[in-house]
DNA sequence: GGCCTGGTATGACGGCTGTCATAAGGCCTG
DNA sequence: CAGGCCTTATGACAGCCGTCATACCAGGCC
């Protein structure tokens, strides 16, 4: 299933591919694994190639001042990775890593580079992309600066839950997705310890509940109240 | 001067444009000034033009909870400001202000859209217009997190320093860009007092002078160490 | 001059939160 | 089972910084 051409065919981005464009974006391209904890590529690293997520979520994480770490965003199935590197040869500006086992598609950068110029649907894909991860990293910025942290981590939670929270009944909400405590604390920038508190707290008062594989919001009003 | 075509010529975005699609951005634009102080746009206002700064410079600005507002970027001029018109139908982001009395070239969304058809020079420069901007705001988010607000305003005049700085002798550097205690407040993520506060300090200090149109850089290396 | 407005400056205070320290529990290895 | 390591948990404490209050100064206006 590492097929690159199978890959390509079960990509959003791709998909209006004509046959043709497929076969060349095939050809500079392989399908490549990544198992929980891999690191895919890092902060300060030449820009060599194009990743897009066919399977699991990773985390882009960009290092900041006194050895810490910034969670800017967790991407999932068909989002682009490392979008930098299809017109700009700069370094990449954060790092990736891989949240579960993760399947990519891995492009050449050079290879990608020649596609666009014939594929206008791509450049097209690309583009929405970019305004996208513009308008989130924007919306990213105002949550990050000024609030109280417990407003934050709630923030997060609430919007983890919107973009892929299960209704469990009774008004809960699964979140299918692993975090440690130090995920949250780089997600909502801030320390371990402050998240472990929080995290604490909630469980205490039957707010958010951790479990194995992800977590339970089970009082998503007072997660709103707590946003204010 | 506000003729659309003479305003587009003196803009790199748009310098490599052959002469027939100069012509056709002329058609669907016009020029227009601002003077400091005014909105060129609101967050929330539905994206209809994409501006090009033809001169001046400007603040994008996004309000977050409790009635602050965060200066995401300051640009100038050659920059792209409202990209997100050109490929999206999203409302804008973030609003954007005029810091000194500025000219804009302003395109209506349809036409623009129509010309991106057929000139690949347009469209390569707003790709690489938005890996700058991404870059930018990524490495934004990692300054505004964590750290604390004194090196947080010290990182920002060293950047401003290296944008727009002009040596003057003896080690000092003149930024010529007038920002009231309020905007260094909103670019730091932080309240009017403390910026007050630290502002006030640095000049007792003599690292750096507020003057009437900008501010005097004189211990450069004092502010690198506090950054750390 | 008197008054108002907006920007700048400074002090007091309280609380959130970062830092340091300690501990408990799970998991793996030897 | 002992020991080490990682994650989670909890307490104590200091200090940065947000909030509130007050004051000063310049400019505009009547």
């Amino acid at each position: 299933m590492t097929d690159p051409t199978s890959l390509i065919r079960s990509c959003a981005l791709f998909r209006r591919l004509s046959e043709d464009d497929t076969r060349r974006l095939a050809e500079v391209s392989v399908g490549r694994e990544y198992v929980k904890g891999t690191r895919i590529f890092s902060e300060g690293d030449p820009s060599s190639f194009l990743y897009t997520i066919i399977k699991g979520r990773v985390k882009i994480v960009k290092s900041i001042p006194a050895g810490k770490e910034l969670i800017l965003e967790i991407l999932g199935a068909g989002d682009p990775l490392g979008a930098v590197a299809a017109y700009e040869s700069r370094p990449y500006p954060a790092s990736a890593f891989a949240l579960e086992d993760t399947t990519c598609l891995v492009s050449r950068q050079a290879g990608f580079l020649g596609l666009l110029e014939t594929c206008p649907t791509l450049v097209r894909g690309l583009l929405v992309g970019f305004s996208f991860r513009l308008i989130e990293l924007t919306t990213r910025l105002s949550e990050l600066t000024g609030s109280r942290v417990e407003a934050r981590l709630a923030q997060l939670f609430l919007k983890l839950a919107d973009r892929l929270g299960k209704p469990q009944g009774g008004g809960q909400v699964r979140i299918p997705l692993s975090l440690s405590r130090q995920d949250l604390a780089d997600l909502a920038g801030t320390t371990i310890e402050t998240s472990i508190r929080i995290m604490s707290r909630w469980g205490k008062g039957g707010l958010v509940m951790t479990e194995d594989d992800g977590f339970v919001l089970r009082d998503r009003a007072a997660l709103e109240a707590l946003v204010a």
